[in-house]
RNA sequence: GGAGGCUUCGCCUAGUUGGUCUAUGGCGCCGCACUGCUAAUGCGGUUGGGGUUUACGCCCCUCGCGGGUUCGAAUCCCGCAGCCUCCGCCA
């Protein structure tokens, strides 16, 4: 949610967000109606329960016939506060839940548009250069005895995999070293709940309109998270946190679920796009003023991981419309992907400002001690989409694949994951 | 799955025959006074949110959460959640 006094003291500064991501800004214009019903409301029923209040103490003292009189007064003023205070309400519920649908108002300098107006902030490595025909990570894994997608759809259905023997071990290698990186970094490492509650998921933004991506427990009215964001966003939620030492950083380890609904027919093979997977996910509560600076480290952060798996990548400002619901902006990594001819995403991190705090009311307390909301960011490090650049990258004629420097340590010092077959 | 207990303004705590509760006291914290310094002592302040106001201020809400009874609820009633204890079941 957005502060609601940007909507009455700069409405053009909303209505230029709203276009820049390609939505509707006559929101904007209605919710400013419906903040000024909402504050007539509650000045009415303030003064009512002003009334009732004075009244109620001088009935404690009367009696006799003064007393009855007073009763029969209140009993009407009782009347009149209910009515004022269900308006009240009702005006608050109607402007909840259009600010609820309002995203975060992006960064004036975020590219606007859509998927496709992305800018390229820089290209770090060159594509290899090939001298026999690669094979894609699916080929690759299975004659590495690394994965099956067969397996994994018997057991569980399309989009789910087994990793197995080097393949499970490269997992955790690439996972080990993003935890380590952060942990050298300052973060303080979680494994959080993957299981989370209605609020935490709704206070992270993603059940707007991305709520059929997430699979949710009916019988348990718990939601899966789909990245530890989710979690860790949640772990500060209605607390006063100490930020005067400076940004306070976790790094989480989990499982991500996602429904990928609406995705049919894309990357349907191998496992770039699918129902579960792992990730190390770095996640910053700071001071607003702060959050700018930590969204370019977080990137320097990324980058160095990528730097560590040596993968050619390019860095894109993510345009308006393809931010989340959540994010004032935007940086994805992409990876080159050497059988598809195409970087695709390995790492996204968001700066979403104060958006996630207010709905979940993480502050903090200002030089006056005065509490105020917190910002927050994630960024990725590793997760499970990193297996299919590090195995087409590194891949020789012979179908073994390179082991990169930074990984064997967390390999037991291997050099070369050999075909089983 | 069943039974019981607990939940008060950062922490601890008083308050449960409904009305001066505008929530007690202590710790911690902040300010002032006193004082070679520190400590001790004394006095004052110290939940959070919202509305209104140029401002000072005024007002409303907040005793785990949501309802209800009542002119009036920390206090009575109902539902829910969290924590703890016990019983049952279980990897």
């Amino acid at each position: 949610m957005i502060d609601p006094r940007i909507l009455r003291e700069e409405p053009e500064t909303v209505r230029a967000s709203q276009r820049a991501r390609g939505e509707d800004e006559s929101i904007v214009d209605q919710l400013i109606e419906l903040d000024e019903r909402r504050r007539s409301a509650i000045a009415r029923a303030d003064s009512l329960r002003a009334e009732q209040k004075q009244l109620g103490k001088s009935i404690g003292k009367a009696d006799g016939d003064e007393r009855e009189t007073l009763l029969a007064q209140g009993k009407d003023l009782a009347a009149q506060v209910k009515s004022a205070e269900s308006e009240q309400s009702a005006a608050e519920e109607s402007f909840g839940e259009l600010h609820a649908k309002l995203p975060n108002v992006v960064h004036p300098e975020a590219p606007p548009g859509g998927e496709d107006d992305f800018v390229t902030l820089k290209h770090a490595g060159t594509p290899r250069e090939f001298d026999f025909t690669p094979a894609d990570h699916l080929d690759l894994g299975e004659r590495l005895g690394a994965l099956s997608t067969e397996r994994g759809a018997k057991v569980s259905g399309a989009r789910f995999y087994f990793l197995t023997g080097v393949g499970a071990q490269l997992q955790l290698a690439l996972l080990n070293l993003a935890a380590a990186q952060a942990v050298e970094n300052g973060f303080q490492l979680m494994i959080p709940p993957v299981l989370v509650r209605p609020e935490i998921m709704a206070g992270t933004g993603f059940l707007g309109e991305h709520a059929s991506e997430v699979y949710r427990l009916e019988q348990d009215d718990l939601y899966l998270v789909g990245t530890s964001e989710v979690s860790l966003a949640g772990y500060h939620s209605e607390e006063i946190i100490d930020l005067s030492a400076g940004p306070v950083r976790y790094a989480g380890w989990s499982t991500c679920f996602r429904r990928e609904a609406g995705s049919y027919g894309k990357d349907t093979r191998g496992i770039i796009r699918v129902h579960q997977f792992d990730k190390v996910e770095m996640f910053v509560f700071c001071r607003p003023e702060e959050a700018e600076a930590e969204h370019a480290r977080l990137l320097a952060w990324e980058e160095e991981m990528l730097g560590k798996v040596e993968l050619p990548y390019r860095v894109i400002d993510v345009a308006a419309g393809d931010l989340g619901t959540s994010a004032a902006r935007k940086y994805d990594c992409e990876a080159w992907v050497p059988t598809q001819g195409a970087y695709r995403e390995m790492t996204s991190t968001s700066n979403c400002t104060t958006f996630q705090a207010r709905r979940l009311n993480t502050r903090y307390r200002d030089a006056d001690g005065k509490p105020q909301l917190a910002a927050t960011l994630n960024g990725t490090l590793a997760t499970t989409r990193w297996i299919v650049a590090i195995l087409e990258n590194h891949q020789q004629d012979d179908g073994s694949v390179r082991v990169p420097a930074a990984l064997r340590p967390y390999l037991g010092g291997k050099e070369l994951l050999q075909p089983v077959s």
